[in-house]
DNA sequence: AATTGACGTTCCACTAGGCGGAACGGGGCG
DNA sequence: CGCCCCGTTCCGCCTAGTGGAACGTCAATT
């Protein structure tokens, strides 16, 4: 599982990894150094060093007048290097457009990154209500059809690990927080081939998500369809048929041999 | 000016950033340890205790079979959370569609990173001849219409900084690489208000670009319009005129008072 | 099969880079 | 006007990190 720490490590590159990640997670666009300090637990000292350094290689800006950090356009720059690099991304748009345009809802691209996963693309409906996903916010492995659809085909004991190491938190009053209902939710994940998700992570919205497997067999991605709760409901088989498909065709053309 | 080097830092923070920096810069999307060690001029256990640690956060993937390094998910977090926070990019984008609806050309967005320039968005005509640029690849500042527009504007002892700390590489035949010239070209640039390019940057291709200044009066991004150098000449006038144009709104809804 | 070479990884003793508590300076709010 | 909080720097102590060298593994070569 990725996520582990075997081998050496320098604290210095993780504490790095770690402030950055932090203005990559925040809400906000600026942090404060004494914020951050808090956050990670950080001597101020470490924290001002830190961002005075990713300063001058433009990976975190400052604004001179509030003294506040934010990410700088280095960051933006490795973004875009792992899109180019990554392929899912190519290979699924048309497939997003095909689905949206059949159902006319939003669809989704999710990958996974550690005990988290974030949108990375999406196409959205023609009309005046529909659902628009935040691009590279990260949500927990539990909360959402997405979610659900990659956490349902991990290594058991993967599942375990996270099931054990991960609180459960509730993003919404539906989110599932009890393990042993999120274990049963999976299994019948396992057994359709979807998730399906109403109002788990986003109040208002559901999602029929299925997973995508890489050359090697794990799932490295989900794509899905969502929408406004209400309407969806009524399409959720239809649509929960395409998403299956779909998922399928994008593991094959990752390299999957099923 | 951006890139300097005033305040404490850390060399361990600023060792990472380089190791990222090369995954983002390098053509192949795998770097091996020894190659990142040569290139950096960091000892190769170093490198290796880096990446592991980059690794553990999922800010680097390794391919077990081939022991090769690439860019993780975290990476593209950071990047989306650049462009969640920036909003130059909305801003631009209806502007973006609009030059190349009148045009029938590329219409395209870049933001300035220190000495280089990286492409953030482009919107491209439906005809079968077009130009096409990669998002997220940087170039340096002396190369192509929008690299000058930008340089062309930054204080007088930044341009003077750059010419002397940078080499002036050639990436076509035709890269202004006398630092005579290409004074002279930003001084016309700036008396003009655009800048124009053929083959400078790009072999067949031509393009106009105006500057976009922040609040603080700063050019930090470019805006611009290319296609292939053939049938762009008979328009670049047309094509100048309104990417001036669209230069000053962009300007202006940034907080820029001109 | 045996050999070579290149690569990633780990070891270990030495050393200097960096840590952090404390002090400084300045901007904003009451 | 004075207080408070924040970002920033100082400096001496100490431990985390360095890097040359050795190791294990794999692929290509002979």
């Amino acid at each position: 599982m990725a996520g582990d720490t075997s081998g050496q490590t320098i604290t210095a590159v993780e504490r790095t990894a770690l402030v950055m990640s932090a203005f990559a997670q925040a809400d906000s666009q600026h942090l404060g150094v004494t914020e951050i300090s808090n956050n990670l637990d950080i001597s101020k000292a470490v924290v001002h060093r830190t961002l005075n350094t990713l300063r001058s290689l433009d990976y975190i800006a400052v604004d001179p007048a509030t003294r506040r950090y934010m990410l700088g356009p280095a960051a933006l720059e490795l973004g875009l290097a792992f899109l180019r690099h990554v392929d899912v991304r190519d290979i699924a748009k048309p497939m997003l457009e095909e689905l949206s345009a059949k159902t006319e809802e939003t669809a989704t691209l999710s990958i996974r990154s550690g005990t988290h996963r974030l949108y990375i693309d999406q196409v959205t409906p023609s009309r005046e209500v529909k659902m628009t996903v935040l691009l590279g916010r990260s949500f927990p492995l539990h909360a959402g059809g997405s979610s659900k659809a990659i956490l349902a085909h991990l290594a058991p004991e993967d599942i375990e690990d996270y099931m054990s190491d991960v609180v459960l938190e509730p993003l919404t009053e539906l989110t599932i927080t009890d393990p042993d209902l999120l274990m049963k939710d999976l299994a019948r994940i396992r057994r359709l081939g979807y998730a399906s998700s109403v109002n788990e992570r986003q109040p208002g919205a559901a999602s029929v998500a299925a997973p995508v497997f890489d050359h090697s067999g794990w799932p490295v991605a989900a794509i899905s369809l969502c929408g406004p709760a209400e309407r969806f409901k009524d399409k959720a088989d239809e649509a929960a048929a395409l998403i299956v498909a779909a998922g399928r065709q994008l593991s094959e053309r990752m390299g999957y041999r099923g």
